[in-house]
DNA sequence: CATCAATATTGACATACATCGATGAAGAAT
DNA sequence: ATTCTTCATCGATGTATGTCAATATTGATG
């Protein structure tokens, strides 16, 4: 699970943000951009987002696979899909309770997205 | 061109962020997910955001296809497609000079997308 | 061990999308 | 008017992706 590399970097203070003003950055490289896209991708679905929304809105920003489901209306094994897109992307972290699996919200990773257009 | 209708409310104040200690949020509809979710998108791919960190850097915050076309290394017809997403979805305005394009980015645009994540 | 409950994985399918070559359209210049 | 330059559109193609039904897996329970 290789994460970010380049996020680490200077990259997060604002690798796109508003120009005039603001101090001049390099344009991102190739690479850069990909690994930039690969985050936003895991992010730029309704479903996903929705689910975000969902533990975002729940105690200690944690919820329980069998409570997402029904509150995002689909089948069970596409939430699952969409559940490991995002820990993969390192935005979520799952943790096994008994049967069931909780998941959580990664406020860093978070913060990463946030501040790419800062 | 319809653009943003929910991004305009209340949503924009952190529609996704971290959640301990920050305010509680309502989760996000599906209609409100899909607004979001088509916003992202457009930015989710690595040759838009080379196009767009390489405007950005730009005297002017705009940049001309000529230009953008080299930078990138695809093909003229590719950049303007991307070039074409991201204007539908806001964050790039054409002008036409004479015969060529320029670009400029939409700051507003931009800090709403940094916002999602707050 | 056998069974049940909760998730994950697999396979299949339809749709969306990134990319390019070829062509079209609009303006500038001779 | 013709030609040239710049950009957009079209058509085609391969790949990625969202979705579900069916099945496998894992843990708890009797």
């Amino acid at each position: 699970m290789a994460q970010s590399v380049v996020l680490e970097g200077a990259l997060l203070e604002g690798a796109i943000g508003k120009c005039c003003g603001a101090p001049v950055r390099a344009p991102l490289t190739r690479p850069e951009a990909e690994e930039l896209a690969s985050l936003l991708k895991a992010v730029a679905d309704p479903a996903r987002l929705q689910l975000l929304s969902i533990i975002r809105s729940a105690a200690d920003c944690s919820a329980c696979v069998c409570d997402l489901v029904p509150a995002v209306g689909l089948s069970q094994p596409t939430v699952s899909h969409h559940l490991k897109v995002l820990t993969k992307a390192g935005v979520l972290t799952r943790e096994q309770r008994g049967t069931q699996a909780w998941f959580r919200l990664v406020p860093e990773r978070l913060d990463q997205l946030g501040q790419i257009f800062a």
